[in-house]
DNA sequence: ATCGATTTGTTGCTGCGGACAACATACGGT
DNA sequence: ACCGTATGTTGTCCGCAGCAACAAATCGAT
């Protein structure tokens, strides 16, 4: 048929394929059908052509539930086929991870080494090792890498696979394609801000197709956009820019030109000026320095700490409701250094959104903690590449 | 094939319809079949259904471009057809449209009423009168009404077809489905926030898949979010709230409980108020008087009018900004009250978006001026309609 | 004016792939 | 052992898109 529009093939198949994925505890070919609406044989061989085509396999294991009838053979995703591997280029650490179709971490490594005063080269090359070293652990594990995907702390333009802008590693106008080694770009590396990536790392609530709003705070402030479980990422891709949200017209200024934007109050440096750390206290060991100087003081109860703390989360908190409020959003989760000092911020957090959140009579927002740490981002372009694999399995099985 | 989940047949016929629709000069099959990838011989079995179906017609006009070759047989969508019906319960009046399937007006009535002070069982009677009125003209039109469409200034459930809440209606929990006589509801009525329907109002910008930020000025200000041509609702349908995002955390209070709210510098009571206007002033005639009286003395020249309304430009402009930032949009359109007052506010606003908006050295950011009045969101409910049978015809050829 | 070149719209045929029904299979309950 | 129930497979049917061939309608060149 071939229709050049609508492929019920490729649609059913991708269809199957994440009914199997979201179902954590086996489905069967009948059950499938059952939730699709799709005939029973026509489920059976949708799922048929998944298993030759190594994406899902039989687990025996018949349903446990005491009813009468045939129990189904359930089904489940390959955990040693197709790979996604995630590369995190960021401003003081390079990370990579590899996932497998089933979402779980097989692979990670993490590289604390700043990239300021770098060449592009050098950073390129750092990236270039460790990919090779993931391929190849990947590859001894039995899986195999189909795709990678990069993230960036800057502005992307996906269409061309090019960093518009990132002011912290110098990198302009740059093509990835084309500066990458073949055997890492391998034509289908995707490109994205880091704070986009670091939203898709929480796979429980993509699952959910739920919207929320992924806040990763960094030397800046920035946050990822999840509508219905796919991320929104705007006309350009810029997307969550919340760090320059105004927090006071007549406040300090910004390096972007305005007045009083958040990244004053609730970025990192503005967080430690306020606590009265120096700048550059204890940054002689581990990732992030500056960030546990921060936790580590708030757990020995220091005020001067705890006051900017609660104070930087007010802040934060009362732009969030905004946002929760133009978008109807009612779920946060905290990223970043957030994560680490969300013991102390997370509860001015959820005190100014309940107060503020304007649906409040009907719904109350709610503050998580990302699931991942540092390596959110990296894990995230890792998972982004495993799900165009499940929305779209047929390249995959035409390979 | 009746398939349960994806209906190539249905997929298509609506693509050929969306591609009729969206080409304003007429199209020929073969245009359809080479800008869809569709067969020519499958385009043309789609059109003719839709001719059948009475969605679509030949206007025998052949191609005027001097190209060898047979020329195309032009095809347009037919205007005597389905038509959807809007209806816009506000305030201060009561509006209804009819549109037909091109998306021109083809009916419309407009009633200066204000509904405070009167009771729901007064507001539904008034608004089954307009309906019937319409629903009368477009028979004597040759036009068939396959649904209709409520706004209402308030929140709404859509998926219960129930008000929640509207305030200035003292409506609340309200079924419309229950309580609009049958020949009105029609088992098709659709419900939503008046910015909401206004911002589907802009069909060029529709057309064009834009992404945009339709601000609705009323007594307080809200705001349409359309995102690649879609209206994006929001988990609950509340979306759009920007009238309490914060402008001065210690600013003067709001009903909403909150402090500074973007209402209390840009709604219509605050700039009224900041140009020395009474509330009672010239409401002796025509709708919105207060927004009439506000024009006439900027007209006029008033020194406190003009810059009442040049802060209110630079409070809305720079809050816009942080929505733009936030959401990646580069478009903003001026409805409700602020068309009117474009004229003085707009320069403010366009020279805050364009100093503030973040993605500036790559694109920037335009506003316009909403292409409807008053009758805004009843246009966009009636376009909502037939958007509907745009891109879901089947229901319509099968009736 | 006539003939090719070119594009449009139609017709008959082919084949993909999902629905349907019938059947074998595997359990639990009586 | 027998029946009811649910699963998975097989063979068949059919809707519908692709394809190719053809008639129709126009332009350009001789």
């Amino acid at each position: 048929m071939q229709t050049g529009t609508v492929n019920p093939r490729a649609a059913h198949l991708s269809l199957a394929l994440r009914h199997v994925a979201d179902s954590a505890d086996g489905i069967s070919r009948a059950g499938i059908a059952a939730r699709t609406g799709l005939n029973r044989s026509t489920a059976s061989s949708l799922i048929d052509e998944l298993i030759t085509g190594g994406l899902v396999r039989e687990t025996g294991f018949h349903k446990g539930a005491a009813r009468p009838g045939r129990p189904g053979t359930a089904l489940a995703l390959r955990n040693d086929g197709p790979a996604g591997m995630g590369i995190d280029v960021n401003v003081d650490y390079t990370a990579v991870c590899v996932v497998d179709l089933t979402g779980a971490l097989r692979y990670k490594h993490v590289l604390a080494e700043d990239q300021r005063g770098h060449t592009t080269r050098e950073i390129l090359d750092r990236i270039a090792h460790l990919a090779r070293g993931a391929r190849q652990a990947a590859a001894a594990d039995g899986l195999t890498v189909c795709g990678s995907a990069v993230a960036v702390p800057g502005i992307v333009d996906r269409a061309h696979a090019t960093v518009t802008l990132a002011p912290n590693l110098g990198w302009r106008q740059l093509d990835v394609t084309e500066v990458l080694p073949a055997d890492i770009h391998d034509g289908r590396t995707t490109l994205d801000n880091e704070a986009n990536y670091a939203a898709l790392s929480e796979s429980a609530l993509l699952r959910r197709r739920a919207s929320y709003l992924f806040v990763s705070g960094q030397i800046g402030v920035g946050a990822g956009i999840v509508l219905d479980g796919t991320l929104y990422r705007g006309a350009h891709g810029w997307s969550g820019e919340i760090g320059h949200l105004t927090v006071d017209r007549d406040g300090p200024e910004c390096p972007c030109g305005r007045r009083g934007c958040l990244e004053r109050y609730a970025g990192q440096e503005a967080i430690l000026r306020a606590a009265g750390i120096p700048a550059d206290a204890g940054t002689s060991f581990g990732v992030r320095p500056t960030v546990a100087v921060l936790a580590e003081r708030a757990r020995a109860g220091c005020p001067a700490t705890l006051a900017a703390l609660t104070t930087a989360g007010q802040v934060l908190g009362d732009t969030l409701a905004g946002c929760l409020n133009l978008l109807d959003l009612t779920h946060v989760v905290l990223g970043g250094i957030y994560r680490e000092l969300a013991p102390w911020m997370a509860p001015p957090i959820e005190h100014e959104l309940s107060t503020q959140f304007l649906g409040a009579p009907w719904a109350s927002p709610t503050v998580q903690v990302s699931t991942y740490g540092p390596e959110a981002p990296a894990m995230g372009a890792a998972r982004s590449v495993i799900h165009n694999v499940l929305t779209n399995p047929l390249p995959w099985l035409t390979r």
